[in-house]
DNA sequence: CGGGATCCTGCCTGATACTG
DNA sequence: CAGTATCAGGCAGGATCCCG
């Protein structure tokens, strides 16, 4: 019951982060992202379409998928073209910072790859032991 | 979420990681997390205190610090270790898949470095068109 | 086909106070 | 020092409908 302190939440929280103080936690926060991870990793094997996406990114929601392209848009990671025609076809094709960024993220799914089965081991060992420890007090 | 992936047998068990499910995409969203990466680039240069870490990763909170803590704990990727003292002492020491993960890690970090300011500028210049499309309709 | 707009839910997150 | 407990707010993210 905290009572009566009118702390109006003064954050100027500079989420949107100015040219020279982007910290590189920031950056990372925005691509290190489960979505952003799989649709660059995509991205990377030639200009792909929103469908296209939708299918192969399994799980994604529509809205989701949505968001991410516009944030890997602004970003400047992907680059969206879009052809006039009926019906409509939009590519997002990774930009050059993108394809830089591509060996990075293949060294992360590469570690991922072997140590997944060691993490989820890790994990059921974590919670037995937690488990017991709730037992034994 | 449905299946199509590909095997690739992981035993694990039946925690939130079912076999036929445990993506690479899903191991990488564990980790990928901006007090994650924080936290385990500081365990990188040795063991570290909660109370260090709280100094040194600005702008964590205090509940977030102990939850990451924990995850990573659980994950595998860090030690705790609890010296009986008074007052206590506890550290947190990075295991072996764990330094395997700072190599990528370092160069995420060093991308990230390199294109910062370029993404800034991307989203300033994204953020000024948006802008501009919304009065020219 | 490629989205935008809207509603709604639950988890993530921060702030604060308390404990051993 | 190193947490836990609790409350409250926000926003990530799913579902749905609709439009060019």
């Amino acid at each position: 019951m905290s009572q009566g302190n009118i702390h109006v939440s003064v954050q100027a929280d500079e989420s949107e982060c100015v040219p020279t103080e982007c910290t590189i936690l920031d950056v990372l926060d925005r691509i290190s992202s489960k979505w952003s991870i799989a649709i660059l990793l995509e991205a990377a094997n030639g200009p792909v379409r929103f469908t296209e996406l939708e299918r192969s990114v399994k799980g994604i929601s529509r809205r989701m998928l949505t968001l991410t392209l516009r944030n890997l848009e602004r970003d400047g990671l992907l680059v969206r073209t879009v052809y006039p025609t009926i019906p409509p076809k939009v590519e997002y094709t990774e930009t050059a910072m993108a394809r830089d960024l591509h060996e990075s993220l293949a060294g992360l799914t590469a570690w991922a790859e072997r140590h997944r089965a060691a993490i989820a081991l890790a994990r059921s060992g974590y919670d037995r032991a937690a488990s017991a420890d709730k037992w034994l007090g």
